[in-house]
DNA sequence: TTGACACGTAAGATAATTCTTACGTATTCT
DNA sequence: AGAATACGTAAGAATTATCTTACGTGTCAA
């Protein structure tokens, strides 16, 4: 079993349940319009679905017979500290993305 | 066997490794030195290693009967590339890096 | 040269992950 | 009510991960 930190890490880990994140961040869908997207059983779907879910990276919400699941995109921030960590060694990304914020649009 | 991306993202799934990481970034240390740091055999801290080593996330240097391993921070390009991707849901984090990085160092 | 040291690799046990098929349970439609 | 839909769960097979102990190889030091 894992938990916290470990469990957000193993569950990105799977290529499959990345994919499914990047599907539910166009947004909310049910699991057979998550399933189409997968050569595998719609179980295996629903059941990296349990994973995510239970990572906290994704939320449920039942709507008649479907279930319709949310991306929880904040539950990546264990990644993103993680991570953060590291960025000093990549200063040149950090110039690239001075320059983007510079022309715009975040304040 | 796992390959590009989703080696990186199945190395950094499991504690220990990232931990190693971790001890990496203030600098290369030989197997012993890293092994030290845990409970596992250290046959166990090799394979580890060895994982690390295959997703590219660290070298290896041979220093006499010594391996030095040393990190490669920019192979985790791959979990910021897709993290990147997420990065519009948490503006908060944005506003914060933009005024870090308006005070200073970076141009 | 002999022994200690720093590692890696091999083999095998155990556990965890990932998948499939079969089935159960609500919900909706007719 | 009965059938179809949209799921989940169960059970078990196959694969992969993770660990241990035993052993092998090259390097250094006495």
């Amino acid at each position: 079993m894992m938990q916290g930190q470990t469990e957000v890490f193993g569950a990105i880990s799977h290529p499959a349940r990345r994919r499914m994140l990047d599907l539910l961040a166009h947004g909310d869908r049910p699991v057979n319009a998550i399933a189409e997207n997968f050569e595998m059983s719609r179980p295996a779907v629903s059941q990296h679905l349990r994973v995510l879910l239970s990572a906290g990276l994704v939320t449920e919400q039942r709507h008649g017979r479907e279930r319709l699941y949310r991306l929880a995109p904040e539950r990546l921030s264990p990644v993103r500290d993680w991570l953060s960590h590291y960025e000093r060694f990549w200063d040149d990304h950090f110039i690239r993305l001075k320059r983007h914020l510079d022309k715009g649009d975040a304040r």
